[in-house]
Order: C-alpha cells, then structure tokens, then sequence
RNA sequence: GGUUCCGUAGCUCAGCUGGAUAGAGCAACAGCCUUCUAAGCUGUGGGUCGAGCGUUCGAAUCGCUCCGGAAUCACCA
C-alpha cells in the first residue's frame, strides 16, 4: 500500500505546478509528522513555495491545503501556523492502512538481491574476545540482517587473523611454561587459555627487556625488547612457520582449534553467524602480484633498498609500504589481495569491512591505492568505522588486564538478568494488594517452566548488553561503567522486551493463537489520538528500515522501537483492550496491539534481541 | 605538526539530507498496583546544543576560524 507522505509528496508537486506554475524538485517537499502541540497528523513546509506563490507564507499554506483537500479523500481538513501547513487525515485512512500493512511482511523490501559482502568480527586468535570485540560482531551482524531485510543478498564474512608473531608468542610461552596444559586438562575455554599464555609471554617479556634497559642506559624501549632472547626466539619461531616446519605448524593448528572452539562458543553466545570463514594463513600471500602489476604500469615505485611502495604525497598523505625489502609482503599487500579476491568471488555491490576506527587511515590508503592500481571497484569498498568502547578510567588496554572479557561480561549479564527478574517477580507477589493481583502475578510467571525462565534470563541478559552498545550511533566512541552502564529499566533491551511479553499476554488473554491474525471491521469506527499516533508510528517503520539499511545504523532501529514501545506504554496504560465492552472496538484496538508486537519482534530481530512471549 | 572523527541536561545518549517552544533514560523529588504484567505510567526541577563568525525567512543540524578530547601518520597486524 502506498504510504500517505509518497501520494502527499506527489500531489504537493502537482498543487505547486498548477497553482503558482512552480515546478519544484521532489526534495523541496517536506512532510513530517506534525508536532503535537498543532492540530492535524501530517506537515507540509511550505517555504520553499512562497517565493513561487508571490503569497505569505500562511496563504500559501492555505491555498496549497486547500487544493490537497479537493483532490485528496484522505484529508478532512487543514489549518496553517506560520509556514507550517497542517493536514489532517480521515480515520478510515489510518484503519485502512493498519489492515493492509499488518498482512504484510514489512521485511520483504522490493530490494534488487545484488549481493553484499559483510565482513566483521575478525579476530585474532591469541587471546579472547574483549567489549570492544562486541561491539564489533553485534554492529557487523546487526547491519547485515538490517540490508537483508532491506532485500539484499548478503554474505558474512570473517576473516581470522591466524598467523603472525602474536601467535608465536602464545605457543612459545605454552611450550616453556604450558606443562602440556590443554582445555581438557584445565577444565578452561581454548581461547582463554592461550590467551593465559600469551599474558605469560608478556610478563616474561616485560622482565627480560627491564633487565637488558638496566644494563644499557638510554637504550629504546622498542630496541631492548627486541633484543630479548624470547623475542628473538619468537621471531625464529615465525620464521620456521613460514618455512612450513612440521613441529611447529601442529603446535599451531592444535592451538588454533583450541581458539576456534573457545571462539564459536562466544559467537554461538552472542547469538552471530557467517557465512563464510576465511584464514589469513591462506590469504597472507595475495597481492603481491597486484604490486607488481603495479610497478609494471609505473604506478608505484622500488626504491633502492628493494622495497615497492605507494606515494600518496599528492592526494594529502604519506608513501605507503607495500613491500618490504625483504620481498615480504605488509598488512596492507594482504588487504589489497583479499579485497580482489572478495570482488571476484562475489562481484558484489559493495564490500564493508566492519572495523575500528583506528583503522580509518588504513582504509582510506587501501582505497587510494586499489583507485591508483586501477581497480575501478575499489569505490565499492566501504569502511563501517565504529568508535571505541571506552572505560571510566579510559581506554581498554590488555597488557594492563583493563579489558572487559566478552565470556565474562556475558554471564554477568545472565546472573543480573536472574536476579533482576527473581527480585520482580517477588516483589509483584508481595506488593499486589489483593489477592487477585498476586494470583495473577503467580499465573504469568508460571507460563514458563524451569528450562524455559533460565533460557529466558539468558535472553533478557544479552537484549539489556545488545540494546545498551546498538543503540549508539556507531562513529561515536562509547562509554562502558561496568558497575552502572546496564540498566534493566528505561531505555534499555529489557524495557522493549517487556513490552513484547506484555502484549502476547493480551493477546493470550484474548484467546489468540500466535501468528493467528486479528480480524476487525473497520466500518465507521472512530480512532482516539493515541491509537492514531500508534499507527502512524508503526507507519514510519519500512522508512526507518530503508534509512538504517542506507546509513548502516542499527542506532537507528533502536531509538524507533523505545519511541514505538513508549507511544504503545502511553496507549496501553488508559485504553482498555480486553476490558473494551464494544467487540467492534476491542478487536480493533487487539489488532493494532498485535501489529505492534509483530513491528516490535521484527525490529529487535535485526539487533539480535530476542522477543519473548513471557517475562 | 599533518589528516580524520567526536563535543547536546550532573551522568549515558537521541535529534543532524536546515523547519515550529531541543528530547529520552539514569540520578533527585511528588503521585499511581482490588482493574489487560508497575522491568510500567504521570508530574516537578535540570540546557549560552564547546566558543565565535557567516549563509538563510529559519541553524543543534550547513560553511569557516578557534577551543577541548580521541584516533592515526610503523619494513606491527
């Protein structure tokens, strides 16, 4: 069905043209909702026109109303504050429009399903995942359900950075220290022991480099550190696994699975999948063939000592490595590989790469350099930067134990979440004054059994931390106070939650199925305020989809659905549903609080919330 | 120093393709459970939207300058 502002907005170009002979562009008509202090439901800014009409702002509001008016059933009246013209909309419009929409599923966009390439999470396999991690795989996740639903095909990609010194010095540490420990052995998750190994590393690490400073006064720190004899060890060690030693490369894959395991227990957890998992072991070769390319079109360039780079001076930044003396390939070389390799497995609309904004720079070099290689997808490429989740005493820092582990942090959230929930329910049966009120209590907490109310607190646990980091916008860098930061009442997870269990309560409670649709006529039924607001809300959602799936923002979701939950609150709190005694009313009014629990499951669906029925 | 990003209530955040008197939550205070789940609702107090200049009928939103904070500028990944 044709939204109300898309026939406004065409029929406000029509009133210009033949009215004041304007022809306006379709960006100069604004519709918004009006605000609550006018009367009406819909706005049209009549600025840009007054030049046009030769009029006052408020006549020209008039004489554009008045011609809506005629040529629009749906509009049963207007009035005009200063440029502002105010429109009213028949009942039957918005009763109409609550019946078509809720037959349909409002995440089937008509998108064109050109593919999407999504990568995010992509770990390193030395330690486990941190807050930072979180935020990472919730926005990446989130952000490729939200463009699903916006009708692409969209791939989810992780790329496990599964080689490199950081690893050795993981397996170095476990050889001299490890005593042959493994998961089993120790009862502990594999990520979290290797990444046990990889503090131990550090510590050792820190003590040799004190001791080679103390002995040479002035040295750098970075110098001393190297000339540790386990970094240097360290550095053998790497070499051996490029050389492909047989020892070493089954120490490395036995503690790669370690991680794996650890790490597929943490993403099953956080409720994210992929699609496919690829492995820099595989992929740290690519791209060298691209800089040679490269050197041959005279688009880069050798410098004496043999290493290839890439001089960015003219574009505003500096020369880039590409290759190293040695022939080796850098960060970068791989990035440029992968990239290629994505696009010609793909061929998709575009590539996002879900990564921390200290990486900004990176991108923006990758970007150039594919542009100067001559690579004209390289515009497809799309760096989904978030900011940083920082802690009151500020940034996460490893080395210093500073981080919020993700395992951790999660079953924090889970023992809240019971407490949180045990402590409610108590207090509902005591305080309800009356018996009716704390048998009532009693009936809904016993909708669930045992299994059902753990798996629940588990729910209600990762909706409170989901809600709390998806809500804010991803550029900005975010505040995490462990002790205060989530919240199970207000804005928050819990709250839209509750809400969605509220509302398959009423619809429990008046005899209905789940997924049985309500039936209403329509005819001639008066709508209050609240339920009218209610459903221009719900209205708004395929637009808020469309906009989030445009400016990959699930912050945007998540502030219409406490908008929606709150506007439903309002409704909810003095408008008898079940209590209505006018069947035509009460099964209007069930009508429109089952679209609204429907709107409300899907949207928290593309934040990875789930929806209970009971809470 | 160069580049990029951020700065909105005591705190955490919305609002930003320019629109009407800038909104929530938390915290504080005052109310509301015999009634569809009070994880809720209603009300009170709390703001030079970092500062200034400019563009405009209109600026938290756009441009410039400055101030404050962060990231980055590695033969690390």
């Amino acid at each position: 069905m044709e939204s109300i502002e898309n026939v406004l907005s065409k029929l406000s170009l029509q009133a210009v043209k033949e009215l004041f002979g304007f022809e306006a562009p379709a960006s100069a008509i604004q519709i918004q909702k009006t605000d609550k202090k006018f009367e009406g439901d819909l706005t049209l800014v009549v600025f840009p026109f007054v030049k046009a009409a030769r009029k006052s702002p408020e006549e020209t509001g008039k004489t554009i109303g008045a011609y809506l008016q005629e040529h629009c059933a749906d509009i049963i009246g207007f009035n005009t504050v200063k440029g502002f013209l105010n429109l009213s909309i028949s009942d039957a419009y918005w009763l109409k429009y609550l019946d078509t929409a809720r037959r349909e599923d409002p995440h089937k966009q008509p998108g064109d399903g050109k593919p999407i390439v999504i990568e995010y999470s992509s770990p390193n396999t030395n330690k486990p995942l941190h807050l930072g991690h979180i935020r990472n795989n919730l926005l990446g996740w989130s952000v490729a359900e939200i463009l699903k639903a916006n009708g692409f095909n969209v791939k989810k990609v992780n790329l496990v950075n599964d080689r490199g010194i950081h690893i050795c010095k993981s397996m170095l540490a476990w050889l001299r220290w490890g005593d042959g420990e493994t998961p089993q052995s120790s009862g502990m998750k594999g990520d979290h022991l290797v990444g046990k190994y990889y503090v131990i590393f550090s510590n050792h690490l820190k003590e040799e480099t004190e001791k080679i400073l103390s002995e040479n006064p002035g040295m750098e720190k970075e110098e001393a550190e190297r000339r540790t004899p386990l970094m240097q060890e360290a550095q053998q060690m790497l070499k051996k696994w490029e050389e492909g030693d047989k020892e070493i490369r089954d120490l490395w894959e036995k503690m790669n699975n370690w991680v794996y395991e650890g790490f597929d227990a943490t993403y099953r957890r956080l409720g994210i999948d992929f699609d496919k998992i690829y492995y820099e072991s595989n992929t740290y070769l690519l791209g060298k063939s691209m800089v040679q390319e490269g050197l041959e079109k005279g688009v880069l360039y050798k410098r004496e000592d043999g290493s290839v780079w890439a001089d960015l001076r003219d574009e505003g930044l500096d020369e880039k490595l590409l290759l190293r003396k040695d022939g080796t390939s850098v960060y970068m070389t791989q990035d440029l590989g992968t990239a290629r390799l994505r696009q010609q497995e793909f061929d998709a609309e575009s590539l996002i790469y879900v990564v921390g904004n200290e990486q900004n720079y990176h991108f923006d070099v990758l970007k150039r350099v594919l542009r100067k290689l001559g690579y004209p997808w390289a515009e497809k490429i799309t760096h989904l930067s978030y900011g940083m989740v920082e802690l009151p005493e500020g940034k996460m820092k490893s080395r210093e134990g500073t981080v919020v582990d993700a395992d951790d942090l999660m079953d924090k959230m889970m023992q809240t979440a019971k407490e949180t929930s045990e402590e409610i329910q108590k207090k509902k049966e005591e305080n309800a004054a009356g018996q009716a009120a704390a048998a009532n209590a009693q009936a809904n907490a016993a909708i669930l059994n045992e299994a059902e109310r753990e798996d629940l607190y588990f729910r209600l646990g990762m909706g409170a931390l989901k809600y709390f980091i998806l809500k804010v916008d991803p550029v900005k860098n975010m505040l995490f106070n462990p002790k205060e930061s989530i919240d199970f009442n207000g804005n928050t997870g819990p709250f839209l939650q509750y809400t969605h269990a509220r509302i398959c309560s009423l619809l429990r409670k008046g005899g209905f199925q789940e997924g049985q649709l309500v039936e209403f006529n329509n005819d001639g039924l008066r709508i209050s305020d609240k339920e009218k607001s209610l459903i221009q809300n719900l209205a708004s959602y395929p637009a808020v989809l469309k906009q989030a799936g445009n400016t990959y923002s699930p912050a945007l979701i998540a502030n219409y659905l406490y908008d929606l939950a709150k506007d439903f609150n309002g409704f909810y709190q003095d408008t008898p549903v079940l209590r209505e005694t006018d069947e035509k009313l009460k099964s209007f009014r069930l009508a429109l609080v089952q679209y609204t629990g429907l709107i409300l499951k899907k949207g928290l669906y593309l934040l990875g919330i789930s929806a209970p029925s009971a809470m």
